[in-house]
RNA sequence: UCCUCGAUAGCUCAACGGUAGAGCAUCCGGCUGUUAACCGGAGGGUUGCUGGUUCGAAUCCAGCUCGGGGAGCCA
């Protein structure tokens, strides 16, 4: 007998017609007669559960059909088609055996639920459709993403996760330390006392991997990173947790323009890949969830992505006519609702915007011939937003120094940083790409914490 | 952090100054190739918390807690 998977029966039916299986998993739904009965059973390789066919000849008959929804079992029967209209094949069981029953006080109705109790039982949801789906589709465009940097040559390096600069230009930090809070030692001047501490320096969780990964773009030529960042800001958003993925690509002899066509070649890649390799879960994405994603993302897929400058941006939506309730002015950073403008009723595609005002960016970016503007891009995308950050980097060592002056940070604790200038630096670009951002788009769900397993957000670490 | 809306059974909701209800879930029974199965019955509530107004508060008022949406910060 074959054990089989729901994955492999839908997308592989012909070779097991007829044929004895075992399935193990999780029941959805059970509706029982005198006589006989059927089993919805999911065992979450697929999006789909597959139907079982029961009746009085199972020894274990009753109990079998008083089985709670969410209990484990093992069956094992013959697939055949099956004369209900809504499946093509059914499991006729001779065997079913109970691997863990579930308590009658299992949370997940039959009807539909919204997704803030949902996030209350973190630990059940992905049993349930939409989260079934939403995970899958994570997890094959986290491969996808990998696939497309692995193709191109790019090294996939590990950037660490405490880190000893405390001035990234992220925003707020996580602190680690070893130190008791509640008597920390203190130095000469009463401040608390550091070298004490388990690395004997202040340390935080990373906000990024960026600067790291720059050193390696100097060894490697083309190097991304992919893993958990951490920001410690008190954002209540839909669009923001306190811990999530980044992707972060960056290449030596490269600039802006290489910088913007590598986002553009990979989202475009990430989605023909999810589309191609999970279209269950994505049509259920586009009819329950968001009826335009399809649309929305074969516009993406096919269009060319636009491509303007900050001035430009401040120009089209000066002369727009529209009201916005903050007013446009060059060197004012482009707030949500003129982003929006931007993308979804100007261009209606995901659009570049480049060459910030210096001051608005952080002080890694090139400074650009005018002295004025930096060479940076934000690529905005209807529906979500900013979805990428990046900018070419500034490779003048005199250049990055005057501008960390001008922001009074501390050079010393860049010392490695800008030896990657010294010893052969080369013209260099790479970006930031928010990863729940990226399935947002991809699965057309709004909000950061039903595409994170648990998510952390402020006054919220449960799980 | 600011603005705004909300909190009633395990879940989804109704009742909007006068005895707190329904569907689903659970338990019991019936029945049919069923498919958000169906039919009958049962249990289940200090109406988020604290205080106030009132003869009487789920309902009106204030504060707090938690949650949604919008904004800021950003990915």
């Amino acid at each position: 007998m074959n054990k089989a998977t729901v994955k492999d029966l839908c997308r592989l039916t012909n070779n097991y017609l007829g044929r004895r299986i075992q399935i193990n998993g999780w029941v959805r739904t059970v509706r029982a007669s005198k006589a006989f009965g059927f089993i919805e059973l999911n065992d979450g390789t697929f999006f789909g559960s597959v139907q079982v066919v029961y009746d009085e000849n199972l020894p274990n008959f009753k109990e079998i059909s008083k089985l709670i929804t969410g209990s484990a079992i093992r069956v094992a029967g013959v697939l055949v088609e099956s004369p209900g209209a809504k499946q093509p094949f059914e499991l006729k069981a001779d065997s079913i055996e109970v691997e863990g029953l579930s308590a009658p006080d299992y949370p997940l109705q039959k009807k539909r639920h919204t997704f803030e109790f949902l996030r209350t039982i973190a630990h059940l949801r992905p049993r349930t459709n939409t989260f079934s789906a939403v995970f899958r589709v994570r997890s094959t465009a986290a491969y996808a993403i990998h696939k497309f940097f692995q193709e191109r040559g790019f090294v996939y390096v590990h950037t660490p996760i405490i880190t000893g600069s405390d001035a990234e230009g992220a925003g707020e930090m996580f602190r680690v330390t070893t130190l008791a809070f509640d008597q920390t030692p203190r130095d000469e001047k009463g401040a608390v006392d550091f070298t004490r501490d388990f690395f004997g320096k202040e340390t935080n969780l990373t906000v990024s991997g960026q600067l790291e990964a720059e050193n390696y773009a100097m060894a490697f030529g083309k190097v991304y990173t992919f893993g958990p960042t951490f920001r410690a800001e008190n954002s209540n958003t839909p669009r923001h947790a306190a811990e999530f993925w980044m992707i972060e690509p960056e290449m030596a002899f490269a600039e802006l323009q290489d910088d913007m066509d590598l986002a553009e070649e990979m989202l475009k890649f990430v989605i023909s890949y999810v589309l191609e390799n999970t279209p269950e879960e994505m049509q259920f994405f586009n009819s329950f969830i968001d009826k335009s994603l399809f649309e929305r993302l074969d516009n993406v897929v096919k269009s060319e992505f636009g491509q303007i400058t900050y001035s430009e941006a401040i120009d089209i939506l000066k002369k727009s006519g529209q009201q916005f309730e903050y007013p446009v002015e060059w060197g004012v950073d482009l707030q949500t609702e003129h982003e929006r403008y931007l993308t979804e009723k100007h261009f209606n595609k995901p659009v570049f915007v480049t060459d910030y005002p210096k001051e608005i960016k952080a002080f890694y970016m090139r400074m650009n011939d005018d002295g004025k503007t930096v060479a940076a891009m934000d690529l905005l995308a209807p529906g979500v937003g900013e979805i990428i950050g990046g900018s070419q980097r500034e490779e003048r060592l005199d250049a990055l120094e005057k501008r960390m002056d001008e922001l009074r940070l501390n050079k010393e604790d860049y010392w490695w940083y800008f030896d990657i200038r010294k010893y052969g630096g080369t013209r260099h670009a790479g970006f930031g790409l928010g990863f729940e951002r990226l399935i947002m788009y991809l699965t057309g769900m709004t909000n950061i914490r039903d595409v994170i397993s648990f998510p952390r957000t402020p006054k919220y670490a449960e799980f």
